[in-house]
DNA sequence: CGGATGTGCAACCCTGTAGTTGCACTGAAT
DNA sequence: ATTCAGTGCAACTACAGGGTTGCACATCCG
């Protein structure tokens, strides 16, 4: 999951999805140089870590965010950033002691 | 800097370093079924990426985690995440004008 | 001093994957 | 029915990156 959003050309495609809304894989590829065969193996990749979902809709496919899925990086971030603050407080309140009046 | 984070040996290894303080390369690697050399290849991706600092005493090089690396990181997550959940507020907007009573 | 321990650098496989091209299939429009 | 736009699948190339090994350099301890 992490892995997705290693590449800058996903994040983008992830980012203009969630301002613009659902898009096709042609319409999308148009915007980059690329060929529509490497966005759309960067959309199922996305799909593929629960970040996109495509609904068909006659003979295209609509791609869009699916809200959730950054939670669970933003809370594994959140967790780690605890751990560490919680060792900093414990070295302040271990220095504080030492040094204390 | 995601790219840092892709891999699962590094957040482990940025996993441990929080939890248990400062360590050395060669401490961390005789905890992984890889050589040191592998474990100091993920060190200095981590330290490229902002996520690590590693200070020299004597002849051992100790690595521990700075604190703000992750919050660029959230900050992006959140950034796409409002910008995706303010289109979800237009959509139900529209929908209740267009439904409402 | 000499040996042990820890680090740094470089060259080298090997797998994963981003990107391409080509072709077949399906839905819509004339 | 034919044509056109959009999609899907598969084979192929090329490059990045994870991992290894080998050796040289620095540092601590006897």
């Amino acid at each position: 999951m992490f892995a997705a959003l290693a590449d800058p050309t996903r994040r983008q495609l992830l980012d203009q999805l969630a301002s613009e809304g659902p898009l096709t894989a042609t319409a999308l590829a148009a915007r980059y140089p690329m060929s529509r065969q490497a966005v759309v193996k960067h959309l199922t990749a996305l799909a593929a870590a629960g970040l996109l979902v495509g609904e068909r809709q006659g003979r295209e496919v609509r791609y869009q965010v699916v809200g959730g899925g950054l939670g669970q990086a933003a809370t594994w971030l959140s967790e780690v950033g605890d751990r560490w603050d919680q060792r900093l407080d414990a070295l302040q309140r271990r220095f504080k002691d030492s040094s204390g009046p």
